[in-house]
DNA sequence: CTGAAAGCGCTTACAG
DNA sequence: CTGAAAGCGCTTACAG
């Protein structure tokens, strides 16, 4: 491999000039540039970006964990959109990615330390916050720029970070469900100790609340982001009879499928008898029978805003600090109508 | 950020002491191995990756490059599953996969060059290979190693490579298909000038041949993988009549499902009237109606011993050169079965 | 077992 | 506009 020296010494001129050269300087005069120009062309030379690295102190690379480990996560839209959005940005900056493995949740903030201790990247982007362990005080006594996909806790709220408006927009699902005059509906939500499902839960009391609605707890239950989590939400609330849900709201559309599998199977329809609303607005709603009516989370944008926002701190030198809620989407399709006619 | 000097200093020996000691010299006494420890844990001293790499002319990383342009590419399974198998392995050898974004085919090789070129990635694993433009060649040329996801084209053929049994699964999915008693099936590939598209149609061909049976130009279309091109190639060949097809594989699930639901369009039954079979054994077949009987490529498991080749070949400091071949797996499903009796 | 020195391949403040 | 020199933070062959 061909260095910098290499070059100078066939160009006839010092190393410092031809690193002025690949790194953009100004002054250079025409003729010498292209001297160097040519020489390197002809040794085939290309700067080593990792001395550079060195040199400048940034790897124009930001970080992410993921658990390799968690098979259900590459099934789910969350990962590829969120890759999606943070490919589109890093490219238009000349960033790359960093994707580390990790072998679970405690063990993603391990490799997301060892990411910016080591410099291998200048930020990172959190996709995973579980407020058991305190990876946002870690990361700031690492003084490492980063943004969240995701809340932190309230003991947090200072830090950067992008995020859906869950509680909002889930409120909005269920005032659709209540002005088609359902007044018995469910909530299907993911992990309970995630603060998305929390945020799911108050949007869904508020608005039945406001509708002067006292929910049974019994509507309330977690199938954590798989189908069966749906089916066993149906067969639990299918025992409360008359009281039993006549919409149902899942926080993926995977269990909302669920949900409405258990239910057919019942010999309900869907949505004459039952209605139904996932979330994602995944191909799996678009084809499923009915057509599922979702709840589409855009996360590829949430992804991109928050690489902005990391790399223009990166590229500023100063801590990001924005705080940014994205709008969610609702998908209507014909798995959700009115209620039947009681006789 | 503390230097292996300050930690030196502060533990009152020289920095390459230090040095031997994080980089786990084994010629290190108890007593000053501790000593240096302590020294770092007070200070917070985290070993400089970039640096490090520099001097050992190694990255622990290795690259890949998509594009992000195309929003379909991370709807399907191929890019997470992808992602799983190299995440498991570079996990499991301390390293990490550098994700370059492109804006298309080129580019990507733009991408790929670059990232080996300036020394960012130790080797690449290659996820599309377009025979239109001579990465291979390039890659050599730069003595990057690298592994192929997918065969090369024969001029390259010694280089390294993982690659599904595309040709002869899909022979056999045939096969299974002529053993129900279909005479008439149609093949509904991907992009035809990609390799994988030709493989599988040389399956399709050989199987038929082995039948007897020769089969109409009309039964051979390309739907692009998207579902509508599935819908367009029962249009087509439905104008066939008698001699439509009963049968209808298609190379991936979404381009089956827009088969399925063309064909239940015209009011035919599956599979009582025509049989569908699709490709990667998606959340999509699972959930099809009915359920989509479906050949599974094992994406995560190529990307894997992909990178086990790579790695293990980077650690070795050879090129690689191991050629693999991952066999596939067919899921019965509801979606085929015997063709009607002629009346 | 440990130190002193040279080197990995860049960048950039300082002169001129 | 260009050169000479020091520096980024490690590693390692060479002595002792």
């Amino acid at each position: 491999m061909p260095t910098i020296r290499d070059v100078a010494e066939k160009a006839g001129v010092h190393p410092s000039t031809v690193s002025r050269v690949f790194s953009g300087k100004p002054s250079i005069s025409q003729t010498t540039r292209q001297r160097v120009l040519a020489a390197a062309d002809e040794l085939g030379f290309q700067p080593n970006a990792i001395a550079r690295s060195l040199s400048i102190q940034r790897t124009n690379t930001i970080a992410i964990a993921v658990s390799h480990a968690y098979q259900g996560y590459f099934e789910d839209v969350f990962f590829p959109q969120v890759m999606q959005g943070l490919l589109e940005i890093t490219y238009k900056y000349g960033f790359r990615v960093l994707v580390a493995g990790s072998s679970g949740h405690a063990d993603e903030i391990t490799q997301l330390l060892d990411i910016v201790g080591s410099r291998q990247a200048d930020g990172i982007v959190v996709l995973s916050n579980r407020f058991d362990v305190d990876l946002i005080s870690a990361l700031q006594n690492q003084n490492a720029p980063f943004v969240l996909l995701g809340k932190p806790d309230p003991s947090h709220a200072g830090c950067a970070w992008v995020d859906s408006d869950d509680a909002k927009y889930t409120e909005q699902v269920i005032n659709y469900l209540l002005g088609m005059g359902h007044r018995r509906i469910a909530y299907v939500g993911g992990d309970p100790d995630v603060l998305v499902t929390k945020e799911r839960l108050r949007g869904y009391s508020a608005a039945l609340q406001n509708a002067g609605i006292q929910p049974l707890p019994e509507w309330v239950d977690y199938g954590f982001f798989v189908e069966d989590g749906g089916r066993q939400a149906v067969r639990r609330m299918s025992r409360l009879g008359e009281l039993a849900p006549t919409a149902y709201y899942a926080a993926n559309d995977l269990m909302a499928i669920g949900v409405m599998k258990a239910l057919q199977e019942q010999g309900l329809r869907i949505p004459a008898d039952v209605s139904v609303v996932g979330t994602n607005d995944s191909l799996l709603a678009v084809h499923a029978h009915p057509p599922l009516t979702s709840l589409f989370v855009p996360y590829s944008v949430m992804a991109a805003r928050a690489t902005s926002i990391l790399i223009q701190s990166i590229l500023a030198g100063h801590m990001p600090n924005q705080q940014v809620t994205i709008p969610c989407n609702l998908v209507i399709r014909a798995s959700a109508g009115p209620p039947p006619v009681l006789s």
